[in-house]
DNA sequence: GTCCCTGCAAACGTTTTGCACACAG
DNA sequence: CTGTGTGCAAAACGTTTGCAGGGAC
């Protein structure tokens, strides 16, 4: 985490205390987080933050390549720390889960390629986790 | 498609003439539209319906597992009348344009699952179209 | 001291909802 | 005739933006 922070100043980011909690709500490898979690994480820490900051500063370190940005099906943006890693997601249909998976990557054969330039391949598992399992 | 009205008659689906057209605006097997382009094909052809309409229309066939809702990363949800055939899809980044592939469904190893049921596979293949790729 | 970052609030685009009326069954 | 679907407008939601003031460098 602290990785993270000496990462963005080498870089010349401009390091200030809301920047900072920031990116620490989002320390740790295997967090989901939506724009309004990491805004409550982080106003644990600095109450005056605002969610304007925390989107602005999400999307910094989208374009960053620090954080990946994930669509999810209940219309909130997920943000993933782990960007070294290749992974896919296991995702809870019930409560909107994330967990990282290994697993194989999909191959799209040739035929199939439709003259299209390919960038990168998102695998998400549709599921339902432990939690909800029980309580169904 | 006359087999989709046919199946939700069945279904003792109410048959109005505002959602035989935003059924008949989801025919084709390899179509992945926006609620804003369903909107636009069905007033073409009935002018006078809503935008509330079409989306309550859409919900409903995609509770009746007779449309896909996807999540798609630009924030619009598409609709895709491709629900017999497994199949994945290619993405571009900078248009948004969808289509339908077809690729080996990626396996979660057992140690993966984490407690977790699976219930389906989404398998997005990042990408930039033929369009895009001659105008960039 | 400069420039960039910040908070606030308003704007935005997508989707949902409340309500009175209309029409399929 | 009844119950459900409809249009409209307003609200709700996540996200972005404009702006004046403030703080990192």
């Amino acid at each position: 985490m602290a990785r993270l922070v000496v990462r963005l100043r080498d870089r010349g980011w401009r390091l200030t205390a809301q920047r900072r909690v920031i990116a620490e709500a989002m320390a740790g490898e295997h967090v989901h987080l939506a724009a309004e979690e990491v805004f409550e994480r982080a106003r644990e820490v600095l109450p005056e933050v605002s969610l304007a900051t925390v989107y602005n500063t999400l999307n910094e370190l989208v374009d960053m390549g620090e954080l990946l940005a994930i669509a999810h099906a209940d219309g909130r943006r997920r943000y993933d720390p782990n960007v070294e890693e290749r992974h896919h997601h296991l995702v809870c249909v019930d409560c909107g889960r994330m967990v990282d998976v290994q697993a194989d990557e999909p191959h799209l054969p040739d035929d199939q390629q439709q003259g299209f330039e390919i960038l990168g391949i998102e695998v998400a598992f549709r599921a339902r986790c432990p939690d909800c399992l029980r309580t169904v």
